[in-house]
RNA sequence: GGGCGUUUAGCUCAGCUGGUUCAGAGCAUCUGCCUUACAAGCAGAGGGUCGGCGGUUCGAAUCCGUCAACGCCCACCA
């Protein structure tokens, strides 16, 4: 049968995915053997993949694929995250542009809405990753917001909150006036602008005529003022302590405080403080009991505390208090002010801070264990680099913000009394429970639930456990099996949303660790070192390189540069280089099962030493990987089976024990190649999954319902290190001599013969003959004249050549030869004969030292004798 | 501004506690080959004063200091 020239991976991914999950290999259940679990970092459930999943999951499919192979039951864990800013700005979009505004809907319609987005638009991306190969259990598939993932949430907010951890408090967000909602300080974007720098003059209260002279960038919010604060150890300002001020036009009074915060530099060293309407202001008011006066109503218009200013817009009523406090004599000077101010990355409009009653979390108990737990490496981090931020944030953490102004999400179960104060519970009866105890009248309908959804990382933060069933359910198997997982494969980006958090949750509602080891990816740039982002369009379509290049070219082409926690500038040359490496798997099978089997004929001496050379170079190259594993450089692991299967195994042990053209192969030598065919795609499976399958298949006939997939991984046997480099000297020969032929312009088919200068004789010559295409090997004092020579470490060795030499040219290639080796003694000589050398080193090195410079006189001797010879000529 | 990190061949990166194999790998480049597995290939070759300066040491890509460039995270001065 004629089997193609080129890899066709179209033809076969699909075929074989379907196989896999026919057989449903990637379904897990618990049982004797050794749990190996991962869960996904949930996408988007909208979403769609893009080049950072096709890293981070396929690190992860390989990770899996390993520990199966490996014997372990291995498990999975697949989902999608509810997204709720990002799902929620969705589909208040897709209203938007039928037409539908978000305010004009009632809560349940909305949800409606986002519900059926949902549905149409979910999936997707799992959906997408079946492209790749990724061997999810997908019988375990989970969402952020379906019924037992929701149900944790409750439960788990209600537990904190019964525990003291949870409470209500006031804080700045980002509002934005357009939209008339809250933003995340993600989706604030910060530019920088050019504006204007007021210096305004208060009159000091019970002074005539003297003022204190205030900068500020924003006049218009004069009407919060609360107070004004200097540095008490600013001399400049000094005169002001203990006085009242008075705010202009506002004609209120306010005290001078005194606080450090203040620049002394900066402006005049007074600053006015506006409580509302600045998070640092908001600190100080905090500080010292001041009041907050929210001047703004939530279009950005001015409200009753703007005086005749009411109604107009903040930036209408800037311009227009500008012209008032000039006329009024209260502006000292204006100058030109560049500064960084926040602008909506929906709306594009200046960001207001505004206070708002928020749900709080706190951390201090919650980070200790966490902390921790990465400090001792209870919990690993890859690379360990990300230690030192992660101690950073852990022991500066604040409290955590869970409220969010949405309605896609997690409703916060806390229901307010009629009479004030709240209870919080899982259920509305419940609560209701709980109500009836403070003011047993109550009824349901008198519960108000808070609006309020909860901080999408306040489901994900359970993820290891939710997916498992374990809040809800905290001693079934499912979760007494697989917890704590294994492995967690995500970004540096998320290490504190949600790494961090998941650590936290994993102590509190386990006493345990969530995994054992986190492997932190590195951001996919694009070939000028810009991050892929949508909005650049930079970024390739993952399913569209599958295309083109298969999902195992692709695999390749994103794990041959990424180095846990490198960022990855991918490029599709690489994609290029995996298709390169998938069709030369793929030639290698078609001329291995191009032969014929004779079982007749013997086995040849070169077929001999090429299995026991590669066998034990498999071996060893096991061992190497599985210590690369063990750092999680799978990147590394990759390249030496690429080398593996292309130098080794292809130019050197299929050329070595290749027949003749159209001679058959002895049983032994096939049935050994067989084999060791069978053990590189086992040990290239988990890389790529779907050529191996194919090839593996193909090898050998495999019985209905068998797969490369729950193969077993080839474990690293000892090996004979010794013989390893001896044949690492004849390649080194064969080289040479293919070297010369390349040099003296000799055709492939002449044959040669070989000679070698004094007592080295070979045990391998009938390798070096194959590959050399020699006629004779020799061992001879003198070599003949007009013979070309290499070294291979001392030994010499020499080709007779028809023709004769080139003698300048050789004479030359063996000054500069000598040139460097008496240079290389001299520095060896140096050493030796330096005192303090010989005493402090150690003596293996010193010793080491000496073979050099015995290996270099010898070379010396050589060359000067070849010199010798050549100028006699 | 605070913290962390990076700088080694044209590109992307290895080089663990200083000394064999220390200057490496893959890709790219160059040269010669359409040699019946593979031109998406085969065989060979070239290429770096290890960011600069200073120090420790018998010895530094490796340790220390300093400067420079770049990157990331956090806080972003009215």
């Amino acid at each position: 049968m004629e089997i193609a020239s080129k890899y066709n991976p179209k033809e076969v991914e699909d075929k074989w995915y379907a196989y896999w999950l026919e057989n449903n290999y990637f379904h897990s259940e618990p049982d004797e053997r050794e749990p190996y679990s991962i869960v996904i970092p949930p996408p988007n459930v909208t979403g769609i993949l893009h080049m950072g999943h096709m890293l981070n999951n396929t690190i992860q499919d390989i990770l899996v694929r390993r520990a199966r192979m490996q014997g372990k039951n291995a498990c999975w864990v697949p989902g999608t995250d509810h997204a709720s800013i990002a799902t929620e700005a969705k589909v208040v979009a897709k209203l938007a542009a039928e037409g539908i505004k978000k305010s004009d809907l009632t809560r349940e319609e909305f949800l409606e809405h986002a519900w059926e987005w949902t549905h149409k638009h979910g999936g997707i991306i799992l959906e997408q990753l079946k492209k790749l190969g990724a061997s999810c259990d997908w019988e375990r598939t989970c969402f952020t917001m379906d019924e037992k993932r929701s149900q944790s949430v409750l439960k788990v907010f209600t537990d904190l909150h019964n525990k003291g951890l949870i409470y209500r408090g006031v804080r700045m967000v980002n509002w934005d006036p357009q939209a008339q909602t809250a933003l995340s300080d993600e989706e604030v974007i910060h530019k920088e602008v050019t504006g204007k720098l007021y210096y305004l003059r208060y009159a000091i209260a019970g002074e005539r005529n003297k003022f204190a002279v205030i900068a500020t960038t924003r006049p218009e919010t004069i009407f919060g003022d609360t107070a004004v604060c200097i540095n008490p150890n600013d001399p400049k300002t000094a005169h002001l302590k203990g006085k009242k001020l008075i705010v202009p036009i506002a004609n209120r009074e306010v005290e001078v405080i005194e606080d450090d915060y203040v620049d002394v530099e900066f402006g005049t060293g007074c600053l006015k403080v506006t409580p509302a309407h600045d998070i640092n202001d908001y600190m100080l008011g905090d500080k010292y009991n001041l009041e907050a006066i929210d001047i703004f109503n939530d279009d950005g218009t001015l409200n009753e505390h703007g005086l005749h200013y009411q109604d107009k817009d903040r930036f209408e009523v800037r311009t227009l208090i500008e012209k008032e406090l000039e006329q009024k004599g209260l502006i000292d000077k204006i100058e030109p002010y560049t500064n960084s101010i926040g602008f909506s990355e929906r709306t594009d409009t200046v960001i207001e801070p505004k206070l708002s009653m928020q749900w709080f979390l706190k951390m201090e108990k919650l980070a200790k264990p966490a902390l921790d737990a990465v400090m001792n490496d209870t919990i690993q981090l890859y690379p360990a680099k990300f230690k030192n931020t992660y101690r950073h944030w852990m022991e500066n953490v604040k409290d955590w913000c869970v409220s969010r102004q949405l309605w896609w999400g997690h409703r916060i179960p806390a229901y307010y009394l009629p009479e004030g104060g709240y209870v919080v519970a899982e259920t509305k009866q419940e609560a209701l429970k709980l109500a009836q105890r403070i003011d047993p009248k109550l009824q349901l309908s008198d519960l108000k639930q808070d609006e309020d959804c909860l901080d999408t990382w306040f489901s994900s933060w359970l993820w290891p456990i939710s997916v498992f069933d374990g809040i809800n359910n905290p001693t079934n198997d499912d979760i007494e099996y697989y917890y704590p997982t294994n492995d967690l494969v995500t970004a540096p980006e998320i290490l504190f949303f949600w790494v961090a958090r998941m650590i936290m949750a994993g102590y509190e509602y386990r006493d345990e660790r969530c995994f054992k080891n986190v492997y932190l990816t590195g951001i996919v740039r694009d070939k000028l070192g810009r991050k892929m982002s949508k909005s650049l369009g930079n970024s390739p379509d993952p399913i569209e390189l599958i295309e083109k290049y298969g999902a195992d070219g692709v695999r390749m082409g994103m794990l041959l540069t990424s180095a846990a926690g490198n960022d990855l500038p991918f490029d599709e040359v690489l994609c290029e280089q995996g298709r390169n490496f998938n069709n030369k798997i793929w030639n290698a099978f078609r001329l291995v099962k191009g032969w014929e089997v004779d079982d007749i004929i013997e086995q040849p001496e070169t077929a001999q030493i090429a299995m026991k050379w590669f066998d034990s170079i498999v071996s060893k190259t096991i061992e190497e990987i599985d210590d690369l594993f063990s750092k999680y450089r799978l990147s590394e692991a990759l390249m030496l089976l690429y080398k593996l299967f292309w130098d080794e195994f292809s130019s050197w042990y299929l050329e070595l024990i290749k027949p003749a053209y159209q001679q058959p192969i002895d049983r032994a030598t096939y049935d050994a190649t067989l084999s060791f065919f069978d053990s590189l795609l086992r040990l290239l499976h988990p890389f790529m999954p779907f050529i191996t399958e194919e090839l593996w298949q193909a090898i050998v006939p495999r019985r209905e319902g068998e797969s490369i997939m729950i193969s077993e991984l080839p474990a690293n046997d000892e090996y004979d290190n010794q013989f390893l480099s001896d044949f690492e000297r004849i390649k080194q020969i064969i080289a040479g001599i293919r070297t010369i032929r390349l040099q003296k312009n000799i055709a492939n088919k002449e044959t040669l013969t070989l000679e070698i200068l004094g007592k080295h004789a070979t045990d391998f010559n009938s390798a070096i003959q194959k590959m050399s295409n020699l006629s004779t090997i020799k061992a001879v004092n003198e070599k003949s004249d007009g013979a070309a020579s290499f070294m291979v470490g001392t030994t010499e060795f020499a080709i007779p050549l028809a023709e004769t030499i080139d003698v300048e040219a050789e004479l030359k290639k063996l000054h500069a030869e000598l040139t460097y080796q008496e240079g290389f003694l001299k520095s060896v000589e140096k050493k030796l004969n330096n005192e303090r050398f010989v005493q402090n080193a150690k003596p293996e090195i010193v010793e080491n030292e000496r073979n050099k410079q015995a290996d270099a006189v010898s070379k010396i001797a050589l060359l000067k004798e070849n010199i010798v010879a050549l100028t006699d000529k």
